[in-house]
DNA sequence: CATATATTTACGAACGATCATTCGTACCTA
DNA sequence: TAGGTACGAATGATCGTTCGTAAATATATG
């Protein structure tokens, strides 16, 4: 055994960036099986059904926001600068696993059933934690008076974009890491 | 002729709805066809097959940034109430045509040949239109010195969220926009 | 170590369902 | 009478999935 990913593993791996690229609906179980170099039959060895595999790569993308989360709190005390390293698990997501990004913000909509239900709560519970630390800063007279809502949803949004660049080396990474939580602390005004 | 909207148009709006809520490829035509009153095989009377009608809301949506540059860069002087203008045409259009933001974001990779070229062109145009706003506010010392690329993209993806807001008062509108160009200009430290 | 047995993995063929679309035809309106 | 609008029925394509079976692999037995 040579192979350290085994073929269930290669099935989410290649599953996350069909749908990334071709979203979940119009990716087909051939097209997919194809790629993972097997006939469309012999995927239900492995796998249940294509709703699974979504199911899967869902619980993969929130686990690593809620886990990120939990390091967060563990590692820093301020709330200010928890919410720095918020936006850094953002932009780490966005380009350590930039499928997961794409499926946490949309493709979860065809989960359904628990699977759905259980996406929801737990997108919920990262968006409460973050709302948390943000209302903390704000108590502390760290951060200004804006809606908590307004603000996580900006910084979701505002680091969607980036796992579009598809082979960003590290300087550049940096270089956005810092700009990102420029504008986000400090805005683009001069 | 008492209705103001005709078949056609009202097919592009209910379809503008469906592609929002569930994607362009998971949205059927009997399905769409149902929402409208019509019976499938009907729907070929008023329009040339499914592709057209993402093509059209596509080209409505391009269209609407499109105008708005102008707009902005008629009414305005300054590249620095130039680029708050174009901050009010996202949250205007995000609020005001809540499918255009989806559409213009996700389900346009669902077209394909000219079309999708078409489209990407417009985007392009756009983006450099923009982009350049922002060189100029630099330029001006009027902005800090940022990547103009990401600038665009957290304004972009900042106001990416707003359509999911179901039923939003105007004072809320108008609290929203507040917060957002107080985030993009000034950030949120206090 | 070799052999027999059990388990997993892979496959071709086919299933029913649904897809977008076409066609001939009827209706409605101008 | 003519042109647009609507429909039922049917088309071929593609969808996710099942099934019986064969090959490959792991496990147990001599």
């Amino acid at each position: 055994m040579v192979e350290t990913v085994t073929k269930k593993e290669l099935i989410f791996i290649e599953a996350a960036k069909l749908f990334q690229s071709k979203g979940y609906a119009a990716t087909s179980i051939r097209e997919l099986a194809d790629q993972v170099g097997l006939k469309p039959s012999s995927f239900y060895s492995h796998i249940k059904g294509k709703e699974e595999i979504l199911e899967i790569i869902c619980k993969k993308a929130s686990a690593l926001f809620a886990e990120g989360l939990e390091n967060v709190l563990n590692n820093h005390d301020k709330p200010i600068k928890q919410l720095e390293a918020i936006i850094d698990l953002h932009i780490d997501v966005a380009f350590g696993n930039p499928s997961a990004i794409t499926v946490f913000n949309d493709e979860w909509r065809h989960l359904s059933g628990e699977a759905l239900a259980e996406f929801r709560r737990s997108r919920k519970s990262y968006q409460d934690g973050v709302i948390k630390i943000i209302k903390e800063a704000k108590a502390k007279g760290q951060v200004k008076d804006l809606d908590a809502t307004i603000v996580f949803n900006l910084i979701i949004g505002g680091s969607r974009w980036l796992h579009f660049i598809s082979k960003p080396s590290e300087s550049m990474v940096s270089k956005i890491r810092g700009q990102l939580k420029q504008l986000f602390f400090d805005g683009m005004r001069e």
